[in-house]
DNA sequence: ACGTTACTGACATTGAATATCAAATTCAAG
DNA sequence: CTTGAATTTGATATTCAATGTCAGTAACGT
């Protein structure tokens, strides 16, 4: 079993929720599909192998993963939530073409440092951030 | 007149579009507020010292402000628009208490350095980025 | 002053996010 | 295995911010 299944199953147990197929073939489709994905999107694919699976459960599935620390919310500014594999998979930026749509992950440290001085200089404690960089990617410019 | 006045007046001449009390009355009452706030807020404001201004010319105002450089749209998570004044005043970042909703802003000049370094690594061009850091603040920790 | 054009504001529409609820399913206890 | 309490599901309804519509109004060049 993929350490992610098992993390959800022990996520489960723990909050007395209960494993049921939508839940796994989600998690599955989730894992599969590496890309950022809208509910709808997910949704949509999953239907392909399994039509009975309904947005509503899609949904709260994926707020159920974020949750669980297996996904994570992302916004891309055009107004609909997005989600991206978080396990093992560290905080990172994205360039965003405002063009075509196209997104481009990077990680730098010099970021998380600065934020990390600047929070303890005001007495805030960070717990998460969010940076995305709108422009024009290499095609579109 | 403010120099943001005069701004506006050129960016409408420019554009063709009419100089009117409303526009006028929305920007005075958006800078003198300096705050992040709504299109709702500004209107419920702006309501107090002229009822009969309605909420679409609120809405479209800030767009045009937007557009003419007098105003930038922030996000705070919270699912609703917010603007802020971008006349003299460079981009920020935000740390932002998830419970009680409290903002303050930060520059770091080695982000803007990070961003620009990574850009220019996969040929992208950067027209402007968003960075929200999500914590608690030193009253809610 | 006039005519053209843009603007305004009330109202309608959209679309994503979330809520509702009856029927179905899980699962622990017996 | 059966039972029953609790959770889950999925169709549908609701919410709410954002945006569209349009007839009446106001700006401004001539
Ligand atoms: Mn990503
Ligand atoms: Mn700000
Ligand atoms: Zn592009
Ligand atoms: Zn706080």
């Amino acid at each position: 079993m993929k350490r992610e299944q098992e993390l959800l199953v022990n996520f489960l147990k723990q909050k007395g929720l209960k494993q049921t197929g939508q839940r796994e073939k989600i998690l599955e489709v989730f894992l599969a599909n590496m890309k950022h994905v809208s509910a709808d999107e997910l949704h949509a694919i999953i239907r392909k192998s399994d039509p009975r699976i309904g947005f509503s459960t899609v949904y709260r599935t994926l707020r159920l993963l974020t949750e669980a620390g297996l996904a994570r919310e992302v916004n891309f500014g055009d107004g609909r939530a997005r989600f991206e594999k978080a396990f093992d998979k560290g905080q990172h930026g994205h360039l965003i073409c405002t063009s075509c749509g196209k997104t481009e992950e990077f990680v730098v440290g010099a970021i998380d440092k600065a934020i990390k001085q600047v929070s303890s200089g005001v007495g805030f404690k960070p717990m998460g951030h969010r940076l995305e960089v709108y422009g024009l990617c290499k095609k579109c410019q």
